[in-house]
DNA sequence: CGGACATATGTCCTGATGGGCATATTGTGG
DNA sequence: CCACAATATGCCCATCAGGACATATGTCCG
């Protein structure tokens, strides 16, 4: 979760990311795409790769960079345990919160 | 995006992150749950702050942190558009493109 | 087999960041 | 208003990561 955080991190990594989801690419092309020279782009898909979020496969002397689902499922997963977070009953709860603590701040403890 | 990934890639905050999902927390608290010194855990909610993933309430001379919803509803959103990575239509699909490539290693284009 | 193309790796430099520690700041209650 | 509790900041250090550049590795094709 955490690496998966790091690869994500980096504005360049990202941008591959997105670039990738349209399908594989090489790695040159890559570089073309996002104006990044071709080492750097070789690194940051190391640290993709070893993140989970990239596969490879070699196509003649080019190697076919593509996306992987199943770190984005696991974050996907681990935003879910967060959704409370966002429902509109949580909210409402929210501002019950805000409203004991305001209470608590006027007076120790009282009502009810 | 990219500041919340940052902001998440570090363990610690990570940690501190998890712990809020169950409610506000005050600094001193943050730190001896998690074993950080006392400024460690204020750097961190500075940065968690600044991400906008944490808002802060004075609560006595206390701190009381607590999980803001937007940068994660927003992290959401940003997820589904990969949705279609990990739908079985797509795996269906990524067969099918491993298929192509497949044929045109061994010969150079042909089948319809 | 050799050269050309695509990609990977190594080195160097620099800026950013986390941790530890000391200290400043601020709010609170008496 | 003071002393203290809770938190924020500043400073120093060590580590790390990304960029630029040179170079190694690997693969295909004539």
């Amino acid at each position: 979760m955490i690496e998966t955080f790091a690869a994500l991190a980096d504005p360049n990594r990202f941008r591959i990311v997105e670039l990738l989801r349209s399908g594989p690419h090489a790695v040159n092309d890559i570089g073309e795409r996002l104006q990044l020279n071709q080492p750097q782009v070789s690194k940051h898909l190391r640290v993709l790769k070893e993140a989970g979020l990239v596969d490879v496969q070699p196509r003649a002397q080019q190697r076919l960079y593509e996306l992987r689902a199943q770190p984005l499922r696991q974050l996907h997963e681990w935003l879910e345990r967060y959704h409370q977070l966002w429902d509109e009953r949580f909210e409402a709860m929210d501002e019950l919160i805000q409203e004991l603590q305001q209470e608590e701040k006027s007076h120790g403890r009282s009502k009810k």
